[in-house]
DNA sequence: TTGTATGCGTTATCAT
DNA sequence: ATGATAACGCATACAA
């Protein structure tokens, strides 16, 4: 591997200068300058990010620790991060951890030398089990809280997005609407009930246990608690899931038990996957820009990077936004664009 | 930031011992070891990794350079890339890369001193053109090839899959089998296409032109394609989508049209995403087992830096699995297990 | 403007 | 069994 020894050889200069050219610090002469960088492209050098980071304690890295994360919103996050790291000269050290809190301590310290500030996502975290993290390094959490100020964090608008969809069926008439919830101890999941609650509450409309099922946020949750709610002496009219994925799996349900949606269940998920358009009926979701749910965490992480971890915390929140299709009723169909082609060279 | 150096002084030992304890390289005492192991674990250190990647020059670090992927094709191939990494005490360090020659060739260069290999998946690249890689470091090409061998390349069983998905579309009596395309760059896509034409050669059905319809696996192509195959005056009566999300969209055009699937039109996918089974009708597709695809690759690539790059090159292929459900006819229904949670904590 | 020399944190070599 | 020290590749303070 050729170093910048063998370039400042070759070149006939000192290794110091050659440095100096490479990272435009200090004087050079143009004509110096332009020799070594010819001669250092020549031999295709590239400085060793080990040796530099050791020196400069700077490691142009971020880390990522994610849970098990599925389909779109894992890889449109990651996307997000990426384009935003990559503008600012960041490469990304990715990795999926035990949500527990020794697993997220554990991944954060193996990242010493490695990265310079991790983004945490842990929705199944209680926030205060991260309190004790090594201060030193930049932390961002994304969808999840710490119970101080003492930790960036960036989050969903859950609860108000749940409780504008929640709103909107009752809006058009519903009275029993049911939830299929995610797990109690999921962040995400947690707002989104909340905000169902609240937007019962605010209608006047009695909170019934019995139409609170609890999913994982899979296809196959989704569907088993439709059976169980069809099944209900005093059925719903009404399913909010709380993301897309529990209401396809819900739709899927309906179908094969034959009911009508929306005529005779009204069916809203969150999210907004690209896939809700293309849904039978087309699915009434939450919107959130995914995308830049991960470009934002970069931008406050390298924001605490650049501030050495000494800044004053910040508490954001990307907003949802609703969007109304056939499967909550009312609505004329959306037709999907013809050819609105915002993705470009997509694989398999 | 705790060093080395640190923990010798405070167990009053010198840093050569200290080095010996925590590689387990070298003769220690048993009581040494027990106090300097104590000592580390409480003062919470951790090597730097940058150093010590400097004097062994191992990084314990994989590249991967993908190109733009969705859903769940990205999410399952790094879930199945880390799972393996991990298990070998490896870390992923993932970058989105420009398919061209220009962008793969500078994106590997720049992993230089960060990464001990990498995983190279660009599947709309001409294969020629990475032939002149900086040889040194170990690469595996994901779905992709190397005109020669000079580079292990792992890929999908797709002229196989197409060709026994297109086989089963005869099998149940169709004659005018109309394919979605993927981008004539895209490997994936070109094999899939040549699997489908082998299959009809081997029944002595005429290729069709207007049958061939370009997409770019997405739903939105899907959809348009199949607005215009049923304008055509010579229908189709089944449509081969060279991946899942083109049939979905297929799957909603018909659906908007009034054509029932799969009485009227058969309709058939590629991939076997988690959502298939749950569309209306439940999508045939060809299962790919995605996660594995990730898995060996890795494992390929830690094999050629065991090797020291000096190694015999391979070209694997995974298979492929048929899953017939309703969307091409003729099947009872696959009904979704109630609860089959083969993922377990499922985030948004 | 350029060169010399030091140190970053670690492992490895050689003594002891 | 343990310690002293060179070396890894680089950036930088200082000297020239």
């Amino acid at each position: 591997m050729v170093t910048i020894k063998d370039v400042a050889r070759e070149a006939k200069m000192s290794v110091a200068t050659v440095s100096r050219v490479l990272n435009g610090s200090g004087p050079v002469s143009e004509e110096t300058r332009r020799l070594i960088s010819e001669v250092a492209g020549r031999m295709r050098y590239v400085p060793h990010s080990g040796a530099r980071s050791l020196i400069t304690s700077k490691t142009q890295t971020l880390g990522v620790l994610l849970p098990d994360l599925y389909g779109e919103f894992f890889s449109e996050v990651i996307r997000g991060m990426d384009d935003t790291a990559q503008r600012n000269g960041f490469h990304l050290l990715i990795s999926r951890a035990y949500a527990d809190r020794h697993g997220i301590e554990t991944a954060i310290r193996a990242m010493r030398g490695r990265a310079d500030g991790v983004v945490v996502m842990s929705p199944d975290l209680d926030a205060e089990s991260l309190l004790n993290l090594p201060s030193t390094i930049p932390v961002v959490l994304l969808c999840s809280v710490s119970r101080g100020n003492e930790i960036d964090s960036l989050t969903i608008q859950n609860c108000r997005g749940a409780r504008e969809m929640v709103g909107h069926l009752i809006s058009v008439g519903h009275r029993r609407i049911a939830i299929i919830k995610g797990s109690p101890r999921n962040y995400d999941a947690a707002e989104r009930l909340r905000g169902y609650r609240m937007s019962l509450r605010e209608a006047g409309i009695m909170l019934d246990p019995l139409l609170e099922r609890e999913g994982d946020f899979t296809e196959a949750a989704g569907y088993s608690a439709v059976l169980e709610l069809i099944a209900l002496k005093n059925r719903p009219t009404a399913i909010f899931a709380a993301n897309d994925s529990m209401a396809i799996g819900a739709l899927s349900a309906l179908r094969e038990s034959g009911i009508a949606v929306p005529e005779e269940m009204a069916v809203a998920g969150f999210d907004d996957i690209p896939l809700a358009r293309y849904m039978d009926p087309p699915l009434s979701s939450v919107h959130v820009p995914i995308w830049e749910l991960g470009a934002r965490a970069v931008e406050l992480l390298l924001h605490g990077i650049t501030h050495k971890n000494d800044h004053p915390r910040r508490r954001e929140r990307v907003s949802t936004k609703l969007v109304i299709r056939r499967s909550t009723g009312g609505v004329p169909a959306e037709r999907p664009p013809p050819q609105t082609l915002k993705r470009k060279l997509v694989s398999v």
